[in-house]
Parts: structure tokens; C-alpha cells; sequence
DNA sequence: GTCGGCTGGCTTTTT
DNA sequence: GCCAGCCGAC
């Protein structure tokens, strides 16, 4: 099991008693590491599988799990708590939800779900739409969850955090009444719950003596906060991460607790995983040298013994449409010389760049397939059919009944929506339950859909979950709603999709038998699952809203693959081409402003790189259609990153590091505002004078000095500014000239042009 | 209630 | 350039 490990592999494997942090860097055998140690503590150490927690992020990591230990040993893994933090969570929330103050049936808002109970919620209480709007309330919202904070224990800075905090403490009221738990609530309520309760806290504590983390940089406060609790004084925590490949900060992950976790748990006990399977050396050594210019990082050298391998391509094009041809000519002779479609990915740092890439592939009859966008269970027509199963399971659900009330249509407009609201809000009730008070014609076409629900909810107690599934999708109207749309078609094969996911979710659970609405007689009896003392539809609707649906490519698909690097993350690809490598761009404009953000891009960069097994290529284009203009771009700073050493410049006439100081980009640029203007300069000034590259400027004897500009120096030659600071006379600029590298000058005294 | 036109806004997104 | 959300017209 372990003899084909490296040294430090073995080491992590093996380890003792204790605490561990395992640095995993890119490609270094991470997982096998995690699911090998998973099978020698159980196999070597004769720990019960009882005893085992393994958290990941991902369905998929968990899944990933499972299978590999299953490989290794041939056991029931079931005693085993191998999930994602919110599974999990979501798994004790059921046990014990009389405890957690929960009923056993509370529904999941996913972030949609959430952010139409907030909306209905700011339209209830007549927020100022113009002082807030809902995204930013559920930023707000998930933000202090994350940080296991609760409404009473918030402290707003200023007015508008007061209201914030009203906001909030009314949508956990919302919540509650409506018997519904969004994800940061999943988390906080299980953290809670342990928290408040000894007897549990003692009970899992006592229980769970190995606790194992994947992709520990990405926990956030919240989720730190839970392992810890849950591990207790005794249990032995080995938290696998790579502080470097840190890309979720926006989303509350917080890369300190790795540091922290150092700190609080594994003192010296840290084994760096360095060794890297995946990629050849030139790769290795430019990642390297460009995630050096982090700081404060725990620190890991990536090594490979396969080679140096082939140097980085780096190709500069004029615009991002030729950037786009060029990517497709070398697709296309890759494809000839044999190389797979989906061994070969095309990643970009944001969405609206895929569609240049996509056009040409199209155009020129490539296979691709771009991932991200909606997935199974957020397409509309799912959600509508999953709106109806969930008024079956609880009528209750105000989210639901509002979204389907009248989907399909069946005349029941805004006002009578309102007077509803009105009902409910004054007897204190959900508008289900509000709906014997109406009056008038309404009342009737209320009543009508009412005995739809029944008449639904008594067909859960007499067929299987596929069966109902079907029959909701019928007799709501959906499909034959559906049937008369133009573009139907898709939405309909969808919604039978759906009851073959029904299906395949009874066969795998083991309920194909059991009526979809009743709980199984011997519920009480299933200790090892609280998922079981569910009803099947119960089960069915957790398990969608807690998995989305896969996004990831079926096996044997033949296509070229096109993502964000976010989504990249995980992935190896024999070719990899990181397109869009200009400043503002990646790194994004939004993240110029501040350091650490720039080291989140330099991150997400270094994970681009190391995606590429055999063969990497850099591209950025001089100019690029953005938000419907053209606007002009300076050469990325994490390409100037780079050693010479590791690149070949395709491009024309390559110097010292822009490769274009001998074909000057002056002059480019000279034509490139020709051709564009005025429209283009306008962009321009935009750019650097506007909201990008503001705060990032100073004035000398007249003339401003902005981040991203180009200069001209009569010795070191053309180059973009890169950091300004000081004021008048001792005004600095760190700037990045092509031929010499960065330098920092006095900017009263560098005799410097201003060229862009 | 539905459709069409207008305006504004715009990174990334495991659960 | 594209999409979502809103509003006004039928």
C-alpha cells in the first residue's frame, strides 16, 4: 500500500499520534496521500472506520474519495463520515435537528433560493433601493455567518451596517418561520449545535479521532471554528492544503488558517509534499519563481525528476480576436499531430472571455465544450418541477409557492399575490395556510391550486419517487407549458432527465420501493443514517439542493476544454493555453488596487500554470472588446514574472523580456490609436484616469504618473509603471522596463516620456 | 398577464 | 456586447 510512495508521502501517510499539516503542492499526489493514510490507519493501525471524519469541499473530491479507499481496501466504507462540510453538517442537522431547533424536514436554499427569499423579504420591509440592494445584503448575511456571527452579536461601523444587521436579523426570523436553512446556516447551526451541547460535543469528540481535511486553505473562520470543535482535545486533525493554490478569499476562505492551524495544532509538525508528478521542469521552475513574489507564504518548492521538458510558448497577438485564431491554428495542428481534444484546455480568467475563443472554434468545426454556466439543478424548468415537489413536502415554503403560485399561469396575478401576503403577514402564517382567508374571485382560483398540491400530495403516498416526479412534471403544466414553447425542446428533455435522476437517486439510496412521501417504517431503527428516516422526496430534495449537478466533462467526451482557471483548479490537461494576460485582465482591474489581491491573482496564476502536464502556453492580446468597447492593454505583470529561461517567444522578434522591444509595441500602439480612434482613446482615458487605476497616481511638476502607464526612459528604454508613492519632489515610481527589468526612480529627477 | 424596449452593470463561485 | 431587471403599452 505505502511501498510506492516517496519519502515525504510515506511520512504523511504514517504519521503518528498527533497533529499534521501536509503543504501539498500542485500535482504532488494529494488525494493518494489523503486516501492512502484513510486505509493504512485502518488496515496497518486497526483504527475502526467509525472513528474516521474526512471533510473535502466538493461532492466530487468526496466521491473521489470513497471510490480510491475502496480500491485500496475492500471494506464497507459506511461507518466512515467521508462529505463536504455542508453534507456533513447537513447530516448532523438531521440527527439531531430537535436539538439543533430544526424540524426533521427543513428544506436547503441554495444561492438562488436564498437570494429570492431576500428579495421578497427587501420588498416586504420597503427597503431603499438605492442605498441597498439584495446581492449585497446576502454578502452581507453569508459574510457574518462565515464568521459565526449571529444578528444580536454584530456590530455595525455606521447606519447603513445597522440596517444591514436589521435586515439580517429579519431574514433569520424568515428563515425560521418558514423552516428553511441556507449553507452558511448548515454550517453554523452544526457548529452550534456542538457548541451548545455537551452531551453531542462529548459524544462526537469521543468518536471521531482521525479527522482528515482536504483543501484546507479554502476553510473559512466558520468552518475552522467547526473542526476544531468537533475534534475536541484528543482527536488527531491532518489537514492537507497548499497555501499557494488559496483562489476562494472572496468567498470567506481564509488562507491564515493555515497559518493558524500551525500554530494552535501542528507546531513543527509539517511534512511539504514537493514532488511533482504532473508537470515537466521548465513548468515547474517558472511556477516557482513566480509564486516567490508572494509574501508570507509557508513556503514549497515544486520539483520534478521527469525533465525540463519544453519551454513555455508565449505568443503576443493585436487583438483578442486574432488571440482566438492563433489559439485555434495551434488546436488544430495539435489535433493533427494526434494529440486528444480533451487532453487540451483553453483557460481564461473571466467568463466574458470565452466567447471570442468559442466563436472561432465554432466557426472552424472544433469540438469544444465550455464548463461553468447553469448546472442540472439550477435550470429553470428543474427548479419549477423541484418548487412543486417542495410544496408537496412542506406547503409551507412561501419561497416555493411564490415562484410556481402562478407558473404556469393560472390567473393569479400581483394583486391577488398581495392581498395574500397581506393575510399571512397579519395572521402570522404562511400563504399556504392564508389562503382559506381569501375572499372573492381569486379565492377560487387560490382553492383550485391548493387541491393541486393535495392532490399531489396524496399521489406521494401512493407511488415511488420517479413516479411522482412524473406526475408533478404533468400535472403542474410544466410540460405542457414546455411542449408549447419554441424553445421547449431542451427544457422538456431536461425535465425527463430529471425523473431519470429521480431513478438513479432511489437505486443508489436503496428506497426504490418505499412510497416517494412516506417515511420508512423502520426509520427509527436507522441510526447510522438520519438521511434514511427521511421520506424518499425528502432525501431527493436535499440531496438537490446540496448537489448541483455536475459540471465537469463525461469521460470519453471528445472536446476541447474551455473554463475559467477557478474552475480549472483540480485538473491537469496535457496542453494548456492561459489566454488574456493582460494587466487589468488577469490580473483582473479589480484586484490592482490592493496587495493581497494581487496575490490572490498571482495564485490563481500560478494554478493556471501548473494545470499543464507537457505543454504550456502563455497568449495576450494588444487590444480586446470588453464591456462593449475596445480598450487597450499593457502586457501582464506575472508574464514580466516569469524567467527568461523557461520561455520561447513565438511572437515576432522576442527581446529581453517583453519580447516585443524590438517591434516595439510603441509602435503598435502608434497604430493601433490610429485605427481605433477617437473611440479608442476615449477607452483609453478611461482606463487609467477612471475607476480602475484610481488612488494609484501622483503628480509631479504637472505631469501625473498612473499604474499601467507606459514611459519612456532615454537609457533603460520603454516600460509600464508599476507602483507609485510619495508626494511632489520625492515622488517614487517602481517601474518595469522591458530590457532592464524593474527599477525604482525619482520621479522629479528620471528624465521619463510618457508614452501611454 | 405578457411582451418588448430601455437602462445599467459588469470577476472568480466548491456548497 | 450581453443579460437581467424594470417599466410601460397592449
Amino acid at each position: 500500500m505505502i511501498a510506492q510512495l516517496n519519502d515525504a508521502q510515506r511520512q504523511a501517510v504514517t504519521f503518528g499520534q498527533g497533529h499534521l499539516l501536509v503543504l501539498a503542492g500542485a500535482g504532488s499526489g494529494k488525494t493518494r496521500v489523503l486516501t492512502t493514510r484513510i486505509a493504512w490507519l485502518i488496515h496497518s493501525q486497526g483504527v475502526s472506520p467509525h472513528s474516521i471524519l474526512a471533510v473535502t469541499f466538493t461532492n466530487k473530491a468526496a466521491r473521489e474519495m470513497l471510490t480510491r479507499i475502496e480500491a485500496i481496501l475492500p471494506i464497507n466504507t459506511r461507518g466512515m463520515w467521508v462529505g463536504t462540510f455542508h453534507g456533513l453538517c447537513n447530516r448532523l442537522l438531521r440527527f439531531h435537528h430537535r436539538e439543533a431547533g430544526l424540524e426533521q424536514t427543513f428544506q436547503i436554499l441554495d444561492s438562488a433560493d436564498q437570494l429570492s427569499a431576500i428579495r421578497r423579504l427587501f420588498k416586504e420591509l420597503n427597503y431603499d433601493e438605492t442605498l441597498f440592494n439584495p446581492r449585497e445584503l446576502q454578502q452581507f448575511i453569508n459574510s457574518q455567518k462565515e464568521q459565526g456571527i449571529r444578528p444580536d452579536a454584530c456590530v455595525a461601523r455606521d447606519q447603513r451596517e445597522e440596517h444591514c444587521v436589521d435586515f439580517y436579523a429579519r431574514y433569520q426570523e424568515q428563515c425560521e418561520r418558514e423552516g428553511v436553512v441556507d449553507f452558511a446556516e448548515l454550517l453554523l447551526r452544526a457548529y452550534e449545535l456542538l457548541k451548545n451541547n455537551s452531551v453531542l460535543r462529548a459524544h462526537y469528540q469521543e468518536r471521531f479521532k482521525y479527522v482528515l481535511v482536504d483543501e484546507f486553505q479554502d476553510t473559512n473562520p466558520l468552518q475552522y471554528a467547526w473542526l476544531t470543535l468537533i475534534a475536541g482535545t484528543d482527536s488527531n486533525i491532518f489537514a492537507v492544503g497548499d497555501d499557494d493554490q488559496s483562489i476562494y478569499a472572496f468567498r470567506g476562505a481564509d488562507i491564515s488558517n493555515m497559518f493558524r492551524f500551525k500554530q494552535d495544532y501542528a507546531g513543527e509538525n509539517v511534512i511539504r509534499l514537493e514532488q511533482n508528478y504532473r508537470s515537466s521542469g521548465h513548468i515547474l521552475d517558472a511556477a516557482n519563481q513566480l509564486i516567490a513574489a508572494n509574501e508570507g507564504r509557508l513556503g514549497k518548492n515544486l520539483w520534478t525528476d521527469s525533465g525540463q521538458g519544453e519551454p513555455i510558448r508565449v505568443r503576443i497577438m493585436d487583438t483578442d480576436a486574432l488571440e482566438a485564431q492563433w489559439v485555434l491554428e495551434e488546436v488544430q495542428a495539435l489535433l493533427a499531430k494526434g494529440t486528444e481534444p480533451q487532453d487540451i484546455a483553453v483557460l481564461y480568467r473571466s467568463n466574458a472571455q470565452s466567447r471570442v475563443l468559442e466563436h472561432r472554434l465554432f466557426t472552424a468545426g472544433v469540438p469544444y465544450r465550455v464548463y461553468g454556466g447553469l448546472r442540472f439543478f439550477e435550470r429553470q424548468e428543474i427548479k419549477h418541477v423541484l418548487a412543486y415537489l417542495r410544496l408537496v413536502h412542506n406547503p409551507n415554503d412561501d419561497t416555493s409557492w411564490l415562484r410556481v403560485v402562478n407558473f404556469p399561469t393560472r390567473g393569479i396575478g400581483a394583486r391577488s399575490i398581495e392581498q395574500l401576503s397581506e393575510l399571512a403577514h397579519n395572521y402570522q402564517c404562511s400563504l399556504y395556510r392564508a389562503v382559506p382567508f381569501m375572499t372573492g374571485a381569486a379565492a377560487n382560483r387560490l382553492a383550485t391550486f391548493v387541491q393541486l398540491l393535495q392532490q399531489m400530495a396524496h399521489a406521494a403516498q401512493g407511488m415511488t419517487l420517479p413516479e411522482l416526479v412524473q406526475f408533478v412534471t404533468k400535472h403542474s403544466g410544466l410540460a405542457e407549458y414546455y411542449e408549447g414553447q419554441r424553445e421547449g425542446q431542451e427544457r422538456l428533455e431536461n425535465l425527463q432527465e430529471l425523473v431519470n435522476a429521480a431513478a438513479v437517486f432511489v437505486q443508489e439510496e436503496g428506497i426504490a420501493d418505499h412510497a416517494a412521501g412516506q417515511i420508512p417504517v423502520d426509520a427509527h431503527a436507522s441510526v447510522a443514517d438520519p438521511m434514511a428516516a427521511m421520506s424518499p422526496l425528502g432525501a431527493f430534495l436535499t440531496h438537490a439542493s446540496l448537489e448541483a449537478g455536475d459540471t465537469q466533462a463525461q469521460a470519453g467526451e471528445q472536446a476541447i476544454q474551455l473554463m475559467t482557471v477557478h474552475a480549472a483548479k483540480g485538473l491537469e490537461f496535457d496542453v494548456v493555453f492561459v489566454t488574456g494576460l493582460e494587466e487589468g485582465i488577469f490580473p483582473h482591474e479589480r484586484s490592482l488596487d490592493a496587495e493581497h489581491d494581487l496575490e490572490e491573482e498571482r495564485r490563481l496564476m500560478y494554478v493556471a500554470m501548473t494545470r499543464a502536464r507537457q505543454r504550456l502556453y502563455l497568449t495576450r492580446a494588444h487590444t480586446r472588446m470588453l464591456h462593449g468597447q475596445r480598450r487597450y492593454y499593457q502586457s501582464s505583470r506575472f508574464i514580466a514574472e516569469l524567467p527568461e529561461e523557461n520561455l520561447h517567444w513565438l511572437s515576432p522578434a522576442p527581446a529581453a523580456y517583453g519580447g516585443e522591444a524590438g517591434q516595439p509595441w510603441g509602435q503598435h500602439l502608434g497604430a493601433q490609436m490610429h485605427r481605433w480612434q477617437p473611440g479608442n482613446r476615449r477607452a483609453q482615458a478611461d482606463n487609467y484616469g477612471g475607476s480602475i487605476y484610481r488612488n494609484r497616481a501622483v503628480t509631479v511638476n504637472g505631469r501625473e504618473f498612473r499604474i499601467g502607464m507606459g514611459v519612456r526612459h532615454p537609457k533603460f528604454g520603454e516600460g509600464t509603471v508599476l507602483r507609485v508613492s510619495g508626494e511632489g519632489e520625492n515622488a517614487q515610481a517602481e517601474i518595469q522596463f522591458q530590457a532592464v527589468g524593474k527599477k525604482n526612480l525619482a520621479l522629479a529627477i528620471a528624465k521619463l516620456d510618457i508614452i501611454s
